[in-house]
Parts: structure tokens; sequence; C-alpha cells
DNA sequence: TGTACATCAGTGAACGCGCGTTCACTGATGTAC
DNA sequence: TGTACATCAGTGAACGCGCGTTCACTGATGTAC
């Protein structure tokens, strides 16, 4: 029977996101490592065993705070991809980084979760791996829906020994996405999406301070930059 | 008096050695966030207080290991960029970022503490600055000597609007390090340079486990890539 | 609709652990005369 | 060269803290008859 959620399910589900809720806001100044169940706990006025109804050890705790992370960040590149479908290849391109950027620069600390340093003793389940791709594949999409339309240019560069062993590697994850890209495209696409991802660590990691002011418009500048490199036209 | 070095002052470097040393394979059990001073002195048979005779507090000894890496990759990179003189410019590029890469590969818990999410808490003095650009140097370094050499191609890729406040980031930056190097160019460096760190980041962090499994092709493939685009000829 | 039982949320105490840092101390090394 | 004092390394105990996790429990909610 699809009844109306029972009580007692529906407060779980509640206290499930208020735990989440509270994590987040610990995880801005203790960091992942430094997260404590037992404080969670204390916060939402629950006894520190009381958690354990509802997560069952830190490291589940940990999965789901990446999971949620992943897929907030997922859900604004989709999205942002989504709305600018009749820009210009190039200018999607640095759209979606930018949106990208932007849920970095709001949430930094759960961007330093995903793509900070591991943290350590955590081993990841594969329940986040689906997650972890939609960012990717919204940036892919880009690039792929540009090849579908012909408007792919010659990309830049000069781009000599591919190895056997990367090529395969480029052919496999090619046919594992179903994308139909040529490898010379992909292997500019991964340049260009380390690139970003590079750029944006940079910028919250602290790399860059006292040098750069301009995040922004730097950060638009080589998202064109890339872009064209890919060739993706302006 | 430059006298030999008492008993006192040379069991003191020895034993701060040994405390880095220590501290550094812990490092890559526990991570940053987990050193433990208390551990520290255990492991090397002291009881915990004395350590505190080295070491002001958790965060100087921090501050030591970050020195300690900033410096042994800042000697990699130096020594990769000249013992490549003789080479072609792309060429020295990727020498100098592979360098860097494998460093960051045998080390992978130092590149973590000096690229990867800040530590929660700790403030890094000014004393780390030197140290960190010593490998931005190296890489610029590369650039400059093409440049200076009259062998700098004209860039690859369209750049629209760099903003003015951008351009005058990249003015100050070029001023404050005395490099003489246009900004059309500073801003494909700093491309390149942010997209070698993604890269290593990616490699490192797990971003692309299951996809890639040539990750030192690809670092070649992409290095050239790259400096084809900064324009240094191959 | 009413009752009996099963499920679940939350409590409170406890176990065993590790941490950073301070402090008064002993004994060895270094320095000034 | 010898002695008296100052400096420093390392000890051991202590303070006060927080953590993850388990366990037996009470009382409220849900379910089957």
């Amino acid at each position: 029977m699809a009844t109306i959620k029972g009580v007692r399910e529906r407060a779980r589900a509640e206290i499930t996101a208020e735990i989440v809720t509270e994590a987040r806001r610990q995880l801005a100044t203790v960091g992942a490592s430094g997260l404590s169940l037992r404080a969670i706990a204390r916060e939402l006025g629950m006894v520190s065993s009381g958690i354990y109804r509802y997560v069952a050890n830190r490291d589940a705790l940990l999965t789901l705070l990446i999971i949620d992370a992943y897929d907030t960040l997922g859900a604004e590149a989709e999205r942002a991809a989504d709305r600018s479908t009749r820009q210009a290849p190039a200018k999607r391109w640095g759209s979606v980084g930018q949106a990208i950027r932007r849920w970095a620069v709001a949430n930094p600390h759960e961007y330093a979760l995903i793509y900070g340093s591991p943290v350590p003793g955590y081993e990841a389940p594969s329940d986040t791996i689906d997650p972890a791709s939609r960012v990717s594949m919204a940036l892919i999409g880009v690039v792929v829906d540009a090849h579908r339309g012909g408007q792919l240019r010659s990309p830049n560069g000069e781009l000599h020994r591919v190895s056997k062993a990367l090529r395969k590697d480029l052919e496999t994850a090619l046919a594992e996405l179903g994308i139909d890209l040529p490898p010379e495209i992909m292997i500019r696409l991964i340049a260009a999406w380390s690139q970003m991802f590079g750029m944006i660590s940079f910028e919250l990691f602290g790399q860059t301070q006292n040098v750069i002011t301009a995040h922004d418009e730097l950060f638009d500048s080589t998202a064109a930059l890339l872009a064209s490199h890919i060739g993706l036209p302006a």
C-alpha cells in the first residue's frame, strides 16, 4: 500500500536530514577528519549513543556527506548545462564551469571533501561512483552536443605520441560512457577538465593567495581558452 | 668563533631531523590532522613532554613539514629544469612537469599536505611563502628562458575579454617576480600550471581511478599539449 | 474498535582509548672566571 | 687547568578534555488478530 508515511518513517527522514545538515555545519569548522558523531548528537540535543539509530558509524556519515556533495554539485552542473543549450558551445562550457566553481566557492568544505585530499582511513564505497560522475557527464555533454551538431572545430595544440596504453584507456572510457568522441578530443577534454578543477583547488586551497584577486575573471578567461583548445566554437 | 658544533647543538639538529622524519612517516598513515606529538615522541622513545624541547607545538611541527615538502619538491623541479636546458622548450616543460609528478607520486601525503585541502585550524606562517614559490619559479623559468631566446611561438586559443582587474593582477605578479612575459602568455601559463597540478591531484586523490591506468602517458600527452598552447616549440 | 505483542527511538552509564600542554624535577653539558 | 654557576635535555605525573562504540533499559508507536 502506498500510504502516507507513518510518523516514525517521517521523523526518521527528518532527523537523518538534520544530522547531515549539522554534520555539514561542523565540516566547515573542523574538517572531515575532525567530524565527530558525539558533537553532532550533542548539537541536536540527543544523547551521544542515540545517533547510532540513524547512522551505522562515522564512515557511514562521511559517505552520506560525500554523496550529498556530489549530488548537489552534479545538479548545479546539469542545470547550467540545460539552461545554456542555446549558447555557443564555448560559452556553454564556461557556463557549466562557472556553475561548478560557484558551488565550490559557496561550499568550500564540501568541495574539499570530494576533490581534496582523501580522508585517511576512509574507503569510499561504490555508492559514490554514480553521483560522482554527474558533474563530469555534464561537462562532457557540452562537448558531445557540439560534436553531434557538427560544430567542433579541429582542436589546438600538437599532440605527439599517444601511447597505446593510453589510447586504450580512452577508448574503454568512451565506450563505457556510451560516448562518441574522437580520442584526440577526449584527451583535450581531460586536460581541460583537470585544468578547471586545478584552478578551483588553487583558488580555494590558497595557492593563488596574494597573487590573484580577480579569480572570477581568471576562471572565465582560462575556461574560454581551454574551450577553444578543445575545439568548441565561440 | 666558527667552531665545530658542540655536542648539544649537534644532538639538537639530529633529533629535530628525527622528529621530522618520524612525523613524515605518520603523515602517511593518519594524515595531517591526525598527526600527534605524543605518538611521535613515543616512537622516538622519548617521554611525551620531551618533544616540546624541540617543537613549540603541533602547528610548529606542521610548518616544519610543509616547508620541508615545498623545499624537496622545489629542489626536484629546479634540478629537472637545470638538467634540461638543452632540450626544446616544450620538452623541458614536460621534464619539469614529470619531475613534479614523480615526486608527488612518491610522496603522496607530502603532496596532499601542500596542495590538498587545508588543515583545519592551521594558519600557514609567512615562512612557507618562499619555499612554496620554488616550484612555480622553476616552471615559469622554462617559459621565460624560451621567451628570452626568442623561441616562443604565438600561442594557441582565442582569448577574449581579459578584464582590467585581471590584467592588473597579472602585471603586478609579473613585476613582483621580476619576470618579463606578455600577459597573454602569463594567463596561458597559469592555465597550464593549474592543469598540471589538477591532473596530479586527480591521479593521487583517486578521481581518475578505474578510468585511467596509463597516468604517466596521459601526463606526458597533456603536458605536451599545454606546452604547445603556451607557445613553447617542440 | 480493542487488545497483546513486536518494533523502534532515545536514555544513561560505562569501557578504553588518545590527545596537547604544563610543571617541578634531576642530571648532564657548557661557560666564565 | 679547575671550580662554580648557568643552561639545557629529558623525566614523570598530572590536568582536563574529547572521542567511538556497546549495552541493558524505558516508553512510545505500529501491527496482527
